[in-house]
DNA sequence: TTGCAATAAGGTTAAACAAGGTTAATGAAA
DNA sequence: TTTCATTAACCTTGTTTAACCTTATTGCAA
């Protein structure tokens, strides 16, 4: 599978520049022209990079950025834009960010820090998870587009809540993972309610994972859990 | 423990003026003037960055930067340099570099830039501990990524706060430790109820591991402790 | 130099508190 | 009307705070 880019901009003709550039390096790139229409078009296409313009019609990169973070804590984010002085970069760069290219720019340099981007996230997390590929989790099947975990000849549906949050157990093994983070991606918002709410799945989930006992979901209090897989 | 940057840079004025800057940031840097000197000095020092100069005596920045990548792998590396042409850009990164900026920069961007690519590599780096199996501590085993101390076959499970301390005990047995960096390490900061919180978990870690009279953890009055293992 | 407070640092234990675990009941949607 | 998500109630455990005790270090007088 192609690797996928969300790429954000305004301006039509740099726009269509820019995407067609990249489709011809082999890249899924989704162009949105619309601050308000990312997180919409993210959850849909699941990118494994995004790349963002400043400035935007209604919602402003830097704030899309900040809701992309909250919701995808690893997910690469390349600003691209014509704002020069050093606070903007060092804005960018608080917001979330990962890369920061002024305009003009050359193709080739936006080429080589994407693929740095794609190199260095290579390990974390977020692209393991996408096609049709079984994620394996000590002697369990977890087929996510399926909503279903296997264990030899058993399968078990997952509801929604499950699937989504043992996917980013799953893409965050062997990492601290923030209450935090799983809120804002299960539910979008980390209020005390949902709060005990990720506590009752994460118990159910335990059941579910119970047959092998190396799968372990420590709890760190006060931080988040840690999910360890053998 | 600080993050620990290695600097590879020829200009002595330019050098001066950025490990100091750095250094009051809290960062702990060393810096190298010679292109041959930069891997004898990286194999001492351990450092979680590099930021290399690229015109440099002997060896050139792209060149040192190979041959770091090859030792290790996924140690960020930060090109700094008065080459602007694209072309230098894509070898910096095609050498396996993670970053590039050009002279003259701003010393806000360098360190928002230094932030961000410690920041990404946070769970894959080379430090001591991470990438171990267990650590033999006497007659115990001790697994910091499972959270669990092992004598014989009882296996204990370590909270959060006491896995953390004994990591830091066990990556410095034979050394002594201050409390100031064990309390920053643990709790963040130096207070006096964290420093009594202190107290409470040496307490508890000294009851686990007693069933070894080998392993002693030593108090040093007014500066830290000592952590015996034979 | 010895001996003896005085003081500060840390040791130990238990209580208080907050975070999370568990289970069941309620509510909403298909 | 069954399934899933949410809310609630009660329980367990880790972390922090507090109180009291022990040991090292310091300063000073004999």
């Amino acid at each position: 599978m192609k690797t996928k880019i969300l790429y954000v901009e305004d301006e039509p003709f740099l726009g269509r520049i820019v995407k067609e550039s990249l489709e011809s390096r082999e890249l899924d790139v989704h162009m949105v022209m619309d601050g308000l229409a990312v997180l919409p078009e993210l959850e849909q296409f699941l990118p494994d990079l995004c790349v963002l313009d400043v400035m935007l019609p209604n919602l402003d990169g830097f704030s899309v950025a900040k809701e992309i973070r909250q919701r995808y804590p690893h997910l690469p984010i390349l600003f691209l834009t014509a704002k020069t002085q050093v606070e903007d970069v060092v804005q960018g760069f608080g917001v979330g960010g990962n890369d920061y290219l002024r305009k003009p720019f050359s193709m080739e340099e936006l080429i080589v820090r994407i693929d740095n981007l794609l190199r260095m996230n290579k390990n974390q997390s977020f692209a393991p998870v996408r096609n049709t590929q079984a994620i394996y989790l000590g002697n369990y099947e977890f087929w996510p587009q399926k909503f279903e975990l296997r264990l030899n000849d058993q399968t078990r549906k997952l509801s929604h809540r499950e699937n989504e949050l043992l996917k980013i157990l799953a893409e965050n093994r062997h990492q601290t993972i923030s209450r935090k983070d799983m809120l804002m991606r299960v539910w979008g918002d980390d209020s005390f309610f949902n709060s005990r709410n990720l506590d009752v799945y994460i118990t159910r989930l335990r059941e579910y994972i119970r047959e092998d006992p190396k799968l372990q979901l420590v709890t760190i209090k006060g931080i988040g859990y840690h999910f360890i897989t053998d």
